[in-house]
DNA sequence: TAGCATTGTGTCATAACGACGCATTCGATG
DNA sequence: CATCGAATGCGTCGTTATGACACAATGCTA
């Protein structure tokens, strides 16, 4: 866990070194036993959690400011990671309730900090393999953990609105992109997939035509293993074709569910 | 026109009214002659042509700042306008060129000016009925007019890019919106609506399968009436059914060409 | 070894799609 | 005013994609 110090340095420091008044929050989506899981981190300074997030910067592209912190929460460098909105109201931040608690931590900060300023913030999304990741806390929380994305009520500020417009966005890129690779282990079988396409769209589809179409992609490779220990038939394993995978990024999926 | 006087209090003024190292730029696209037209502004500071962009007010959502940029070049009120991409390197913003044409121009700045920073910007694209724009300078330009969206090789600094990451995003929301409502006057042809299709996608498409798949989504009316005067057979004209038309934009269209 | 739940594979009717034919109608032509 | 060219309205046909469902095969369990 990074030291206390830090996070009293970046309250303290962070004008001269930020972008001013641009943040990022991301949304990092993970699949485990059979449900679509969000990282979270809770603050310390307030009740709710949160996505993790971070600042800019004055030096660091975008983009890459959403790779580290990634990085950070995640431990994972290579990761499938999309910027999908911007959210800029001029009454989203509300960094009042933040100074307040800032103030029991033993923290103070005057009416003028940057911290208080209003802030515009990009929304990232990310898929990982959920068993890759190790959820560390940054230095403003005190937990990182994985929650199921049906048990989210409430987050801090507008949280659950980024996490929303995530959601919604990957339904729709689900038919562009194919988007399994990202979230499921190297090998794993077919009713596997479909579960995860199930709890993304939140609907049930049929296996066979879901067989069908999946393999009609030609994106996937039918193993010789198969999952034994099930209880039941045991389902060939599959992974992705990185050769054709590639190409279908390119062209898009063209699918319909 | 705006007199230049308020291009230098904006100038000067800057740093207190707006967000910092924030900017949004629009992608203005009409549709005339059969051809995809793009408004842009020639700048004073720069030989190139640019997207009309501005800055945010402290106190105003960037949504409503991008509609107010539109109004302001185009004198539409309500119109489809939409973010679709945030540009952020750390090396896009390249002000110095700008800084000695300002000089030029007898306007000095000095090296820690507001409008030397990095800039953030948000891309949001329009879709306008090309008849109804009045297209109006802003202070910083001299000129404001359609480009045909084939005819624009280099823009300023990283409009290029903008404006064609505007198009990509164009076409893949072709699929999912209806989109001719807002670039065709009130009644149209279908033979119209075709071309606008095909000019967005870059294709031709075949008469009689597009009519068929149009009329399928039921979000037209054909009217009683015909476009006489066009050296051939009069094509009727349509309309789109609004009630139908805002159903299908919640649903999405789910077309493929 | 029988039973059960789950997976692998196939079928069938219907809808969607792409390519194309033909008649109709408008202005232009003489 | 009859004829022609060009564009439009409307339809056909074969192929493919889709949705619903049947049946056999497999692996654990009792």
């Amino acid at each position: 866990m990074i030291p206390q110090k830090t996070f009293i340095e970046v309250i303290a420091d962070g004008e001269g070194i930020f972008q001013p008044s641009l943040s990022l929050d991301c949304v990092i989506f993970g699949f485990h036993e059979n449900e679509l899981k969000v990282l979270l981190i809770k603050l310390r300074t307030n009740d709710n959690w949160a996505l993790p997030g971070g600042f800019v910067f004055k030096e660091e592209d975008l983009d890459d400011a959403a790779t580290r912190v990634l990085k950070e929460r995640t431990g994972i460098n290579d990761i499938f990671l999309q910027q999908f909105h911007v959210f800029g109201s001029a009454n989203r931040s509300d960094w009042n309730i933040h100074r307040s608690n800032l103030k029991k931590d033993g923290i103070e900060i005057g009416p003028n900090h940057w911290l208080l300023k209003r802030f515009i913030t990009v929304g990232y999304y990310a898929l990982v393999e959920f068993a890759h990741v190790i959820a560390t806390p940054d230095s403003s929380s005190e937990d990182c953990k994985w929650w199921d994305i049906n048990e989210i009520d409430e987050l801090f500020m507008d949280h659950k609105q980024i996490l929303d417009k995530a959601l919604d966005t990957l339904r729709l890129q689900l038919n562009h992109l194919p988007i399994g690779y990202n979230l499921l282990p190297q090998k794993f079988t077919m009713p596997e997939l479909q579960k995860l396409y199930e709890t993304i769209l939140n609907k049930t589809l049929d296996r066979r035509n879901f067989q069908r179409k999946m393999t009609s992609f030609g994106i996937l490779k039918r193993l010789k293993e198969t999952r034994k220990g099930g209880a039941h038939r045991a389902p060939f394993l599959y992974s992705f074709d990185m050769r054709k995978y590639r190409k279908a990024l390119k062209q898009g999926l063209h699918g319909g569910w």
